[in-house]
DNA sequence: CCTTGACTATACGGTTACCATATACCTTAT
DNA sequence: ATAAGGTATATGGTAACCGTATAGTCAAGG
């Protein structure tokens, strides 16, 4: 090795430091994103130490998803102001994905509950529960409505709750009102639902009130859902109990955990009163 | 619209709620991700309002760097208890995640520090300081090391702190023992050495004295560091210090935060008694 | 000094997860 | 019935690489 080509590394060297394939930083020698300190007549190329510190900021900037040739730009034209406005912009990115992450991770543990809950759950069994008060976020009415206005207000009521980060994990339900049900309009929902935490306040607010439920769970297609209606209404019979407000529809096994329509499950939750 | 497609979503609706381009609706159709509930003879795709939480859980998943083909392999083929199993996966790794990103902030915010008081400083002038003591991580010796031992050591080094998640965003720097800078050998590094958190405290820690240093700047290529040292001699000739121990070189303004050679700076810290 | 084995560079094709655009077709509102 | 606007398919392009083949280079040992 000629003498000043001492206390440089090859470019596998530099690729091990780095913990990327020497593939890498031909591509960024390519770009001219991270160019060899040396390069020499036949082509061989050689990096010093002190570059590892620019790998390990392009990795950074990488990592916040910032384009290589963004990443590019900045690294060729700066001046150490504008270099200390990205880096600080770049720090209240990071603030804000682990703010979302955060989020993520707790619509997962969500959904995991659920998901456990279900499992010991016997979705053969009528019973009845008293259940505390819950908070809501519901979507603007949907009873009557054409289809396409139905549509709109599920649109709106996604991007509602995505908007405001209101989304938990917990699934979108339907309110079914006991009218409809004893119509047996079973698809004329009177809102859309999904679950808060309790301690949220602010618009679009339903207080499921507590009291007596009868929970069901039907298995497979919505379609047939008046089916397990069917036997609910019969139980309720049975042991005395009014119908009283509203059905509460949701999802415990979907898409997510399982595959065929077919063993989709809904929970029903019917509000009820003794009489 | 025929009767049985009522309530449901074209692509181009069903991609404004999931805020997506349609092409992207296309692409999950095609590789089989996430399929509309409904296709028309014509080709027309359909989509449920529940289908929106499958695209919410690819979402996610794709959130956290899962690939196409292992979430359609997951949604594909799962009991509850492989989906839980996943889930639980995730959620651990979103845990993960945020520790590496609150990592990642403290190594900016430390390059932010770092380069602003860069900004602050005169660089020509010499001056003595009393400096606290502090922990250094630092490196195998590095003294009268053949080019490619120095090599090895510093990739080893560099690993290390990367082993350990100990590096902060200080810059690498190097330990030059007096009696070589007295030999003008200014190359030959005893240790290499970056900046810890005072409070660790573990192997290959180094404690820089507490006491007086004499503190310069050299602009530039380090290939002419003599200069800035002869400087610095000359003036602890003047103010009646001798030298001890060790110098600490460190980059402050380098290919991040300036663009050339000529104008990266190397703070050199000499330690030195009077007498 | 020459050979050998390990390493290097270049080139080309392939991959993932899309985006843009052109063209033809379909739907719905008037 | 027609126009406006939305839809499907096809094709080509992009980013940030990875894999592999080929040929050239280096450095250590005999």
């Amino acid at each position: 090795m000629s003498d000043n080509l001492r206390k440089y590394f090859t470019t596998g060297e530099f690729a091990k430091i780095c913990r990327v394939k020497k593939q890498t930083l031909f591509h960024y020698d390519e770009i001219g994103l991270l160019t060899p300190e040396i390069k020499t007549a036949k082509g061989y190329r050689y990096y010093s130490y002190q570059q590892y510190e620019v790998f390990a900021v392009i990795e950074l900037l990488k990592e916040l998803k910032m384009p290589l040739k963004e990443i590019r730009a900045f690294l060729q034209n700066k001046t150490p102001i504008e270099s200390i406005e990205l880096l600080e912009q770049q720090s209240q990115l990071i603030e804000q994905k682990i703010h979302n992450l955060a989020h993520l991770r707790k619509i997962l543990d969500t959904k995991i509950a659920i998901t456990k809950n279900a499992l010991q759950t016997d979705f053969e069994n009528i019973t009845v529960v008293h259940s505390e008060e819950e908070n809501l976020l519901i979507s603007e009415s949907t009873l009557d409505t054409s289809d396409k206005v139905f549509l709109k207000t599920v649109s709106n009521f996604i991007n509602y709750s995505d908007n405001y980060e209101l989304y938990t994990g917990h699934p979108i339900g339907g309110m079914l009102h006991r009218d409809k049900m004893m119509e047996r309009d079973f698809e004329n929902y009177s809102f859309l639902y999904t679950k808060m935490k309790n301690s949220w306040q602010g618009e679009n607010l339903w207080k499921k009130p507590k009291g007596l439920y009868i929970v069901g769970y039907h298995i497979g297609d919505e379609m047939n859902i008046f089916e397990t209606y069917d036997r609910m209404i019969a139980y309720s019979k049975e042991q005395h109990l009014q119908l009283n407000g509203y059905s509460y529809e949701e999802y415990i096994l979907d898409a997510v955990s399982v595959n065929d329509l077919e063993n989709y499950v809904t929970k029903i939750m019917i509000e009820v009163v003794k009489g």
